[in-house]
DNA sequence: CAAGACTAAACTGTCGACAATCGACGCTTA
DNA sequence: TAAGCGTCGATTGTCGACAGTTTAGTCTTG
């Protein structure tokens, strides 16, 4: 017989996962450039600075390692991820190849309520051009693109979707503000919501590719520009 | 002036990778189903069999966690993945996506060389089949598609091939043997590479998606098949 | 006899310590 | 004078230990 009392939906409390906590810190500080790239993440330093010990840390350093925002060099340590050129055209041409594959999924699962979830969300972009706050707006964009993945229902793919994310946000933090004009980029995602509401492989892919390949080609730009 | 002698061609070596070694011991015992799906790994044991201590054991345990390997629940430690079939449908879902454009890059990328390199490796599919050996046919398999990767050219790509690789390995090593007719596998390679010759975007697609549907069906049946 | 309380063993999370190694700086020498 | 060799502080790799939590097993009780 069952006598618990059904589950409440809470969640689970984690109290000490300071191995998250950490890499989370530590993903912030890379993303917002307070560790530039080529430099040496020092575990002492960090784990002193933190007030831990430094098993956490490296624990915390070899999932960003594998996230791919620091590289580990045996016996050397770990530091902060320089971007090349190669490794934006990289990143964003398996973007590509990822969205467009989450777009035409997204659209074979779409329902009334996702379809809404993405209106709402172009909605929020608008919202969000007018305050002047580029890294909100970054976060608000991908977050349209992730919605997408998630409707595209493959776990797999939405974990990828986020490690890409997290790449991406570090391109784009070095580069320091992306947008010329907010309410333009906010614009550029209503034809992507309309060809997957269609629903034509074709057309959504096209549209996919003409908004991702925008932004490929202007970071792609201003990276290009930075001295490296 | 350089005075300093010429590299000669010396390997680096590692010498103290133990979470390296430990990493790949641990991946083996997985895929080959020493450590059976859903059962606990549980750190002192591991590192007591090894002769180690627990440091490196927890590193190695973390990145097979972010591999997809294992999964971990805090305070309760690691476990062995469990696979549904909807996590195979996930895995062969992205893996199509990775390999259609890949093969399209390869394409794209393709010289006389890479062609070769692609040719001889269905070579030694064919000479593999007749070894009664399925872990070396699987192997030898995954070498092809992964060259593909190679040839695409796109680091980010590969190191992702390699990821969903190792899923796809524990999948098939719990299913047991795969292979009916090891010969009719290697033979189902021809068209693609034919397909990545003659360089049709479509045709390549159209070829990938046989080949690799092929495979998602037939793991498909057989995790099926298996209680679980 | 099953649900819950209690107890002991096992295990994880974290820490501080120590040896091995690395990198920088100054010293030697041709 | 610059290449190459020691030397020394800084840093990593690894270990054993301890506290707090989970788990399994036993006992109690309605």
């Amino acid at each position: 017989m069952r006598t618990l009392s059904p589950p409440v939906g809470l969640p689970a409390l984690t109290e000490t996962d300071l191995v998250g906590q950490v890499a989370r810190l530590l993903t912030q500080a890379v993303v917002e450039g307070r560790l530039a790239p080529g430099s040496k993440v020092v575990e002492a330093g960090i784990a002193r600075e933190l007030g831990v010990s430094r098993a956490p840390v490296r624990e915390a350093a070899r999932l960003l390692e594998q996230q791919g925002l620091l590289v580990a060099s045996p016996r050397r340590g770990f530091f902060v991820r320089k971007f090349a050129a190669d490794d934006i055209d990289d990143i964003y041409d398996l973007r590509l190849c990822v969205e467009r594959h989450a777009a035409v999924l997204a659209a074979r699962n779409l329902t009334p309520e996702t379809r809404d979830m993405l209106r709402r969300q172009i909605d929020v972009l608008h919202q969000t051009a007018d305050l002047e706050d580029p890294a909100r707006q970054v976060e608000e964009d991908y977050r349209f693109h992730r919605l997408i993945c998630e409707i595209a229902a493959n776990r797999r793919l939405l974990r990828l979707f986020d490690d890409l994310a997290s790449e991406m946000r570090m391109v784009i933090g070095l580069i320091g503000r992306l947008y010329d004009d907010p309410h333009e980029i906010a614009r550029t995602h209503e034809p992507v919501l309309a060809a997957i509401e269609q629903g034509h492989p074709e057309r959504i892919v096209a549209h996919i590719d003409y908004h991702i390949g925008h932004a490929w080609r202007e970071v792609g730009k201003l990276v290009r520009e930075i001295p490296a």
